[in-house]
DNA sequence: ATGGTCCGATACCAATTTTGGATCAAATGG
DNA sequence: CCATTTGATCCAAAATTGGTATCGGACCAT
């Protein structure tokens, strides 16, 4: 097969028709550049210019070779170039797994300045429960998790992009929804609604420490996975439940959101986390972006 | 800039990850291979491959490299087999100059023709008088002419594809349509629309000449030069003319087309012609398809 | 642990290819 | 008819390429 070099010579001579210059132009000298053109021609079988004594001229397989070989050697150059800006970090793509809730408050803000910042970044997400993240990210499907602890220490390299508190969400003619805060007391009187312990543990556990903390025993009427079903189900006024402040974003009609009175609880976090030996290199961009995006 | 051959090597390794199978499908050895990598990365100033001792992993910018790789080896191979094709006569383009009244009858054949020989061919169609067609193809701005004596013995080479007979054209309800043929004589009594003696002079001088030899002196009512303005004009009732044959394609409703009754007429030829200096392979291939549509 | 094995990198050598100067051959133009 | 232009050819020198032998690190089985 004939090589890069070979092109180059010939678009030369195709664009000067003129040895002599074309090989000025290529920094050689005539000889080898003729040599070259043959070699070209012998590969393809074709000729591709027909040399008269005062004038060279394309032969129509070399019009549309030369047509094809422009072609190519742009599209070399935008190779390298493209090789170049995924390795700075500038191009390419990853692939982000996020939590459910974290699409309401973290990711929208994440994409938003990655598309600012890195217009020819492909960022491909994948919404996926905490623990399939650890295991995608494991298995270098995903490049990056959004998820909530626990994390495993285990070759990850993670920091906290976010830490929420919990709120109430009642239906909104509840009688607890004319107050601007509610007690946890009350809110444990009430029919409650609350996490799935498999599917969304982390709310799930975070929620039983903080009623076991206060020493109440609310009624659990229900097990749901995903906010915007808990909201729906407040809003039918099934019972109360316990949110992360992420909801307000989702602006769900008839549920009033409130803050809790006495507010000691740990914070519902959300965590950047990738394997500390992912070569991508629009890791640390993105990470900075994430980290810069956590601090405001 | 780097070479196709390293481009090769390189494609061949991401495919294997594996630089002795890679050397194997290569027909070389491991250390050459090894080198032209080395190479290959010390140009685009970018690490393709991540070498573990016992794995070979693409980095992200080796992915975003060998998706382009493998289009430029693509792009190469088909150039070539393009170029080859046009060498052969089976692909490119030629430009075509066509009088008016062949496009009735030769031209849609000749190109259902190469159409169905010639499927990558692209036939550039040019509508243009006879004397145009001899300057265009003087300069090369068309390969191929399709026009009307005379023809310039500088250089060019032709074959006759058409000779056809004039007709004569009367309105529908004319008291000459009712006969199956006209005579000359009888037409050149009726007010007589002919052909502009410049942009139409082929057939023009044709009819001056039928007349003359024929002692006839009919009178002109219009003068115009394509085909079909004069059935138009015909069948207005202005008067009758004087047709080449293949305006019996034409179909025009409401002007009788009758052959002349005593037929010594010279025929109205139409000529193949190029510049014998023309080197675009689809001439010979389509001056042979234009040479079988004649003769059949 | 430890020797064996796998795998890519390196060193070095031989063969081929490429390069560029000199020269040639053909054709144009004064 | 000769000078000039232009691509092709020849040849010696230089560069590149490919191969063999070997190295060095990592994983594996014993």
């Amino acid at each position: 097969m004939f090589e890069l070099s070979q092109v180059r010579c010939f678009v030369a001579v195709a664009e000067e028709l003129h040895f002599g210059r074309a090989a000025a132009r290529l920094n050689m000298t005539q000889p080898p550049l003729s040599r070259q053109i043959q070699i070209l021609e012998r590969i393809l079988g074709v000729k591709l210019l027909q040399r008269g004594n005062r004038l060279v001229r394309l032969t129509p397989a070399g019009q549309s070779f030369l047509t094809e070989a422009r072609l190519i050697l742009k599209l070399t150059e935008s190779a390298a170039l493209l090789a170049r800006r995924v390795a700075e970090g500038k191009a390419g793509s990853v692939n982000i797994g996020f939590t459910a809730a974290s699409s309401y408050s973290y990711v929208p803000e994440l994409v938003a300045a990655c598309r600012q910042q890195l217009p020819d970044v492909e960022l491909i997400l994948k919404e996926m429960v905490s623990g399939d993240q650890l295991k995608r990210l494991g298995a270098g499907e995903i490049d990056i998790g959004l998820l909530r602890p626990p994390i495993p220490r285990t070759g990850l390299q993670f920091f906290r992009v976010k830490a929420e508190r919990m709120i109430a969400a009642v239906p909104a003619g509840h009688k607890l929804a004319g107050a601007t805060t509610i007690d946890l007391s009350d809110l444990a009187a009430e029919p409650f609604i609350t996490y799935a312990p498999y599917e969304a543990r982390y709310f799930h556990d975070l929620l039983v420490e903080l009623f076991s903390r206060a020493a109440l025993a609310p009624v659990y009427v229900q097990h749901l996975a995903q906010i915007h079903s808990i909201l729906a189900i407040v809003q039918a006024g099934v019972g109360v439940a316990l949110v992360p402040e992420a909801a307000e974003k989702l602006q769900f009609r008839g549920v009033a959101l409130r803050p809790l009175a006495d507010d000691q609880q740990r914070a519902a976090e959300l965590y950047f986390v990738w394997r500390d030996d992912n070569d991508n290199p629009l890791l640390p961009v993105i990470a900075a972006i994430a980290r810069d995006l956590a601090g405001a």
